[in-house]
DNA sequence: TCAATAGGTAATTTCAAAAATATATGATGA
DNA sequence: TCATCATATATTTTTGAAATTACCTATTGA
């Protein structure tokens, strides 16, 4: 076969594709995922397409029923809700151990991803929304950053599953309520530096739950 | 090939079976799974092994490194008591949810659970430890049970999957703090018919911290 | 007309072997 | 003795095709 040009190998390649097709809706909600089909558009053998969508299966990005194929995870409303639910545990949790231990390479973290993220909402501001990938991507950063002293593996990697899976009903519903999302990171910035978890945890709350009473206002969702 | 006489497809039924003998310690922390052997002893090709490795390494049960092949994920006690943390923070909230919306039904799953559990636990005290593995699948389904008004579907497969990976250490340390345990568990049924969400947190963490203890006591966990 | 079934097609699941990569072995030279 | 490189072996990764199963269509019989 060809060589490995990027980094790891095919399969990782195509498991990292796939799995940001799904996330940024390019293949859409319940959608059948023929082998033959994904085989032609990924350019991998049929075996590898299996491997990597058992892979997103376990992470409930696709359901594999019985002995009928593969199909990207539907979406609804309700389980956006819940989501959004477990995101709020995870990440107040999070944030209040944060918050407690956090060094000064932690706040210079937070601030960094803060300033790219912040950067990027302003430029979206003049220009439109230019990039919303790279856009989304700051986000999650910027919110990795905040948790990124809470001192648990487990509980990170948690929070970026459920994270992830939130972020893709905010790609489906082209959500953007930019000006007031950009408001609130700045005070979960400020309120990191001040280590005050008990007003960062309201922030947050309001900031999820607007996430989620826009991305459901759009209508696509059911 | 022959037929299915088990549920599922081949596959499905090597992903449990391997499964379980991880969360069992048959198959040892951090051993090499060379896919010739696992081929001999599961009965199954290369590309079904892999499809299932593939599964299991998204749940951080086994590690896929590069192109080095598979392993059982390591144990470390760092990770266990991260691993117990997160459980607590999980139950301690599907707890007190399930105990504001749990009905009659609901009720009475925790009760029948119990009493399963309790009649296992008292013929493990009489009769020393007769099926571990059925002993700690009713510790699970009573867990389970306990938060299973919580109404939160993200909730409750998350929490099963942080069990999981903690029941895998009870069994590695083959700990077995029997009666202590059954006195809490029973305290926890009671707190659940009595709605004392605030109680049966504190129980919980107890019971989970006296779990953690007990398994790194025994000194087989680095 | 409708249900049931048989036959054919399409899709999934499984396998075994080829290609690619890593690991071990041993020889060579400083 | 030790490091380095080349060769050989072992292991993983990927593929394409065979075996199995599901799905669709049309025919038959009531």
């Amino acid at each position: 076969m060809a060589q490995n040009t990027d980094e790891g190998t095919t399969g990782e390649r195509a498991y990292r594709r796939i799995r940001g097709d799904i996330l940024q809706g390019r293949l859409a909600p319940a959608e059948k995922l023929k082998l033959e089909r994904l085989k032609e558009d990924y350019g991998v053998s049929v075996s590898t397409l299996r491997e990597v969508l058992s892979r997103l299966s376990s992470e409930k990005l696709v359901v594999a029923e019985g002995q009928r194929g593969f199909e990207v995870a539907p979406v609804s409303a309700e389980e956006l809700k819940d989501i959004a639910s477990l995101r709020l545990l995870l990440e107040v949790h999070a944030i209040a151990q944060s918050f407690q231990s956090g060094d000064m390479d932690w706040e210079a973290r937070v601030v960094a991803a803060h300033h790219k993220l912040a950067a990027m909402e302003d430029k979206k501001k003049t220009e439109g929304s230019p990039d919303i990938e790279t856009w989304k991507r700051y986000d999650w950063e910027f919110h990795q950053a905040l948790i990124s002293a809470c001192g648990s593996r487990e509980l990170m990697e948690t929070h970026g599953a459920v994270f992830d899976k939130y972020l893709r009903y905010q790609m489906l519903a082209l959500t953007d309520r930019g000006e007031i999302a950009a408001r609130e990171h700045r005070q979960l910035m400020e309120l990191a530096l001040n280590r005050d978890a008990a007003k960062a945890g309201e922030v947050l709350k309001a900031h999820i739950n607007g996430g989620v009473e826009h991305a459901l206002a759009v209508g696509r969702i059911v």
